[in-house]
DNA sequence: ATTGGCACTCATGGCCAGTGAGTGCTAAAG
DNA sequence: CTTTAGCACTCACTGGCCATGAGTGCCAAT
């Protein structure tokens, strides 16, 4: 899984300089352009020498004959494996970032700026999802009648974030049977992971289904109802930043029409995100994750990476925040900023729970 | 404000034609086009003159000298005003539309599939904003200490909705005094409306401050904390649909990299959309309204309507639903939709709250 | 009032050099 | 063996030129 390199030392500080200029210019680089740009003196002859082996070890790709070389996929994951990741944010960045994030209350109201954020320090589309994931534990429970036969059940979870919904369940209860169920699930429940949570009350259910056990019969009934899936549609998820799909100046990412609207419509297929986001970002791992050749798993997404890590808040992963952006832009910068957010997003969470 | 029509019988048969065909091809209609594709019989040199004097009057436009006509705002706004309004859906949309909203629970909810649906039904991008309207009233209010000095607001609206936060207090607080003070809200201000119940309680913290009641003191940290103020950040906004903006086949908009930056932009930017939809959609009008020349508020816009309708649910506006497309649309098929789905707003939200 | 005819305008697309950045290869120089 | 200079060749890109065709405006005839 290590990424190849270059044999030489010589074809490294090639490879390096042909990506950092293609980076910079997005056209493909030659080899004079590279031999007057390049501080070592070497001729344009030496360089197409290099060039052209690095072409044989698929470091390089030529768009057509007689032009200039393009670093490929795997000359984008030497590189980027060989960032040192020691980088620091100017001082500016680090202010107007932080700074975004002041007064924020919920995990939500996090990610929808960390989706902003990103998309401004970065060229790429900013990506947040919240993954009600299984591991998230119960605080506490309420329940509230709103009219005949319709329930407000509200779920506070062990990391201070609240889901609810509206139930209609098939017959009518008091807001006293309600207090009394969420007070014994509340009772009984506190702290536990929502998954085991569930499988429990379903198992009680199923045991006492013979005797008939009124307070049962109602979390029975609020259970097949919803109750507690109110954690599920959790799966919020934000994007923005799309305007830099388009670009026109700086750095930008050079679409023609139809693949803008592939990316856009792939985009807003949320679900696609969820998976995707999950697909590559390991809830273990601790550090940014950049993932190039993002089209072997969604081809509209070629030539796009992601850049991304999942987010966490004293351990426990609440969701994942990435950039999805052009293989052309500013690796280190992107890297370091998403690394900072997910800092943050830790310490300013951290602080409310 | 009644939009001008054409005088002659003749001529306004043939600047709904012309804007008939220029919606369906995108091009510049000629007179030899319209002689064709036109039932009446009419010569192309007849029907350069009657298009002559719809210049003259103002309905249309050239862009340059040997082109054909291309309709003006003006020109739409005839057009949308002479639309009957009695047109149906066909029962494919509507069960596809009415499916798309199984199993909503709330408000926000509804309205984000509501700009999912919009976008698919027309060719612009669907938008949909709750407000949290100062007519909204409390139906109750939850506290829950997540920790010290750290409480979890939930505010219950009488429309069922629920927006929570987490305050942060000057001292902390027993959940005991929490639920004492909830009690005392609940008990004195169900069914009041969230800006007077917020000028009351700063008017009565105000009186007793100098005798130094426990509860109200414990109810006004929890005030100035932004307990109630949970309704503000309500102020969700829901884009969808992005992607017909760049629509290369159907008569789709055909916007240049720079105009389609700058939309997206634009797009992205939530408070100028708020801001947008209620300067033109009043509270008050029941049906949907068509604003032809949005570029008069926001530049970028040129060439782009709104078709919307504010999103009420028994009488009680709850936020507006619209869609932002180009000028060249199917007016009809879309007022329809826009019209139905905020009746489909009103049924299905009635019935669960 | 309607129509046919005619001269004129322009955007568009094809064709055709000229330009220039870039390549590969070979032979000479270090 | 590495580096460099030189040279022939490729090929995208640009700008000029011309033909095409849809469209207009106007005038005279019906």
């Amino acid at each position: 899984m290590v990424p190849l390199a270059p044999k030489g030392l010589r074809e490294r500080e090639i490879l390096t300089a042909i990506i950092d200029t293609y980076i910079a210019t997005g056209e493909p680089v030659g080899s004079r352009t590279l031999s007057r740009t390049n501080k070592n003196g070497l001729s344009p002859a030496t360089i197409r020498n290099v060039m052209s082996d690095l072409a044989d070890s698929g470091f390089l790709d030529q768009p057509h004959t007689s032009a200039g070389r393009i670093p490929t996929a795997e000359a984008y994951r030497y590189y980027v494996a060989q960032i040192t990741g020691t980088a620091r944010l100017s001082p500016a960045d680090e202010e107007m970032i932080s700074s975004s994030f002041q007064g924020v209350g919920d995990v939500d109201e996090f990610l929808e700026r960390t989706s902003h954020v990103l998309s401004l320090v970065s060229s790429g589309v900013g990506v947040a999802v919240a993954i009600g994931g299984s591991k998230t534990t119960l605080d506490h429970v309420y329940f509230s009648r709103l009219s005949v036969q319709k329930v407000l059940a509200v779920v506070v979870t062990g990391a201070g974030v609240v889901r609810d919904r509206v139930l209609r369940l098939p017959r009518d209860f008091s807001q006293d049977e309600l207090d009394t169920a969420a007070r014994f699930i509340n009772e009984n429940f506190r702290g536990w992971a929502m998954d085991e949570l569930k499988s429990e009350i379903a198992r009680r259910i199923d045991q006492e289904r013979s005797e008939f056990d009124f307070l049962m019969e109602s979390i029975a009934q609020l259970y097949r109802g919803g109750a507690l899936a109110a954690d599920e549609p959790s799966q919020a998820v934000f994007v923005e930043g799309v305007a830099n799909l388009v670009a026109s100046e700086r750095g930008g990412s050079d679409l023609d029409k139809a693949r803008l609207g592939e990316m856009l419509r792939t985009l807003e297929e949320k679900q696609r995100l969820i998976e995707l986001l999950s697909a590559y970002l390991d809830a273990r791992q601790e550090t940014v994750r950049v993932v190039i050749g993002l089209e072997d798993t969604v081809p509209q997404m070629r030539n796009f990476v992601l850049i991304g890590v999942p987010a966490r808040v004293g351990g426990e992963v609440m969701g994942s925040l990435a950039v999805i952006g052009p293989t052309r832009m500013d690796y280190e910068h992107t890297i370091t900023a998403v690394s900072y957010i997910a800092r943050l997003f830790d310490q300013v969470l951290n602080e409310n729970a």
